[in-house]
DNA sequence: AACTTTATTAAGTTTACTTCA
DNA sequence: CGTGAAGTAAACTTAATAAAG
């Protein structure tokens, strides 16, 4: 017999309520109810997990215990089974959460690469029109010399034509700061107007449905940019917290 | 309608034990 | 083998709420 079921037996054996109340031994000198009532009582949680009192009455009758043993039995029981509930819930949501991430990753990743190419393209395509606008000067200077007044100045709006439809791209790579065309790190797309003009390349020629889908746009690639921090997703209490930064990652997906 | 009493619940804590390094 | 930390189950406390009188 352990010391603690001595102090409860001396103790019961002068005041059996208050052993009963104040020790974690039931009538029948109980620590632990046994395994058949345990069984009983899953059983009925099973069923009900909130228990009529008729119902606990009869039902502590039947295990030998008090009705409110039954009680606190139920509660306990309803404590224990919410808290592995809301570990499971946390577990799928964070499963969810990885999976997402990684879709993200990869999307990332296609998205990069295909800025990348649209960035080799921009320049083939400025290459040409410098070719072009080399040869076509050489040939205006020629025609100049032995052409009217008045055919002067349709070349001179042709040629101006075909400046202003260079200039766009030009524009596009004179945009960095260091002086080298079409300067920008691979690694950091996010400068405002560089984005904004390969945003119209995707979607010029669409007016004012164009500019709506770069205002959809915007918040995502502002996002990609911003998401360093990914990696160091811990599997702790502020999983739902990362909501408030500044930039919310769902906002990839809307 | 305003109040007291009683019962029930969730949430948190205490107690006494077991397990394990 | 003894010991202390960690985990667990039963019981307790407290505050909130609702129903009955």
């Amino acid at each position: 017999m352990t010391e603690g079921e001595e102090y409860c037996l001396a103790r019961m054996s002068v005041d059996p309520f208050m052993a009963m109340k104040k020790s974690n031994y039931n009538k029948n000198n109980q620590r632990r109810f046994s395994d058949e009532q345990i069984k009983s009582l899953e059983m009925m949680f099973e069923s009900e997990t909130k228990l009529e009192p008729r119902k606990k009455v009869q039902l502590a009758r039947e295990l030998g215990l008090q009705p409110r043993q039954v009680a606190i039995w139920f509660q306990n029981k309803r404590a224990r089974w919410k808290s592995k509930q809301l570990e499971t819930e946390f577990n799928i949501l964070k499963q969810n959460y990885n999976d997402l991430a990684s879709q993200f990753e990869s999307l990332k990743k296609e998205k990069q690469a295909l800025v990348s190419e649209l960035h080799r393209l921009n320049e083939e395509v400025q290459k040409t029109h410098e070719e072009k606008r080399l040869c076509c000067g050489d040939q205006a200077a020629v025609v100049a010399l032995s052409s009217t007044d008045h055919e002067s100045e349709n070349e001179e709006n042709t040629r101006r034509e075909q400046e202003e439809e260079v200039r766009p791209e030009m524009e596009v790579c004179e945009k960095g700061d260091d002086g080298v065309l079409c300067g920008h790190h691979n690694d950091d797309y996010d400068d405002g107007g560089y984005n904004n003009d390969i945003k119209r390349e995707y979607f010029g020629g669409f007016g004012e449905e164009a500019d709506h889908l770069m205002n959809i746009v915007e918040p995502a690639d502002s996002c990609l940019t911003s998401s360093d921090d990914w990696g160091g997703f811990k599997s702790n209490a502020n999983l739902l917290d990362q909501s408030s930064s500044n930039c919310p990652w769902w906002d990839f997906w809307s």
